[in-house]
DNA sequence: TTAGTACTTATGTAGTACATATCAAATGTG
DNA sequence: CACATTTGATATGTACTACATAAGTACTAA
């Protein structure tokens, strides 16, 4: 019901709330895309950009800063403002915060977590090196002898590594991205839950076992999870 | 070399050039976090602010113009400004521009979409219903029907109702803003790649056989990806 | 040629003024 | 007394001006 007023809300303010600052926005983007700008190229200085549209420099200024924000341009003092390589991830960190993120979508990109690991099996498998499990190992080894209140460090250690070594950057920034919720979404079981395959079996599994088998190796891992999944 | 370079000047920026604007708009955050606002709760007046900041009034609005384009906060006329569930999603879409994004993160980004839909099994089989199914079908069916200048709308259509599927609003709409790199991607490839499973097999799957054979059915789907990726 | 200085310029910040939409109280009418 | 209308107050939206600051650029002197 909450779902569905907001989305009304939503609906109704696209008319709306135009904003300057919102089509001078859109504007610049279309802009950069028209010209297709190199990341390296200078921008129109501010002021030309303000005649060009026929708004204020503050207006400007705004839509300017939220693509600083997002780092699709960077601005010296006096060299001009200059197109950079956007940073995908960045302005979505920004917003993911599980103290301001409502409960439902800390529940979806819990769930959007255990698919991304359940569906990296493929790629570890390509991508994979002696190197890489033996340092996997060397994490999932030191956690057995250490104290469980470092368990939620061990357990961020452990599945970044295998992000890592899918080397897709943007998916390991992902993870790195979703700690905190990984942390908080761990905090709010009551007591430890745990697989029947641990970290060890899942490294035995990446040395001599296939895809599929670390497949269900994963699924197993995580099957505390998937069950509190099935029970709502 | 170019690489070492752009990452020193960053390095180096990153302590200098630290703008009101930035530093108002992490300020905001820790107000907001701190205070623990609920959605719908007002923030203070503009002016205000920036007296309690020791800032002009043009900073602070720089500042609230990127929460607001994050959807962080919304602000009416006089009513003032509320803080309201952020779109975590909304930011995300505003970067993701195939024409922007450099190659190499385009292809990150393909293998996260690869990653997601090998991934997704578990929760499909937790959530699916018989109607979804039959919607499922309808749409596998009617692609077989139509001519090939159809098949990017017809192979996003079928995977979009199997994010759709899942329940899960935040990876749904992942799906969609995905859209037009995967549409990208498809026109990059020299001749239309088909795996042996097709869209009714993967129905099929759904309808009679278990997750273990649907994760298997959409790796042999996906199969001329994953060649690729292979290849590389 | 090179080092150093002064000038120019574009961004960063501050402050003022007014437009506009909206809430709220006051007023008028049945 | 209740309800509709008007009026005023207020917070955001936009514009404009002014100056600070940093960073190139050109010019001068050793």
């Amino acid at each position: 019901m909450s779902l569905l007023q907001s989305d009304l809300s939503k609906d109704l303010e696209r008319i709306s709330t135009n904003t300057m600052a919102d089509l001078v926005e859109i504007r610049l983007r279309e802009y950069l895309k028209k010209k297709s700008f190199l990341p390296g190229d200078a921008l129109p200085k501010e002021v030309e950009l303000a005649e060009a549209l026929g708004v204020s420099r503050n207006i400007v200024r705004e839509a300017l800063s939220r693509l600083r924000m997002l780092g699709m341009i960077e601005s010296r003092k006096k060299r001009g403002m200059v197109l950079t390589r956007p940073d995908i991830l960045g302005a979505f960190e920004r917003v993911l915060d599980p103290l301001i993120i409502d409960k439902s979508t800390l529940q979806d990109i819990f769930e959007l977590r255990l698919t991304l690991e359940m569906g990296m099996a493929d790629i570890l498998y390509i991508r994979k090196t002696a190197k890489d499990i033996e340092e996997l190992e060397a994490i999932a080894k030191r956690e057995v002898k250490s104290s469980t209140s470092f368990r939620i460090e061990n357990e961020i250690e452990f599945h970044g590594k295998l992000y890592a070594i899918t080397g897709n950057d943007t998916l390991k920034r992902f993870q790195i991205m979703l700690l905190p919720i990984f942390g908080y979404v761990t905090t709010l079981e009551k007591e430890q839950v745990k697989g029947k395959i641990t970290h060890l079996d899942l490294v035995d599994i990446l040395k001599h076992g296939d895809k599929e088998a670390f497949r269900n190796g994963m699924r197993e891992h995580l099957a505390p999870h998937f069950d509190r999944l099935e029970k709502k």
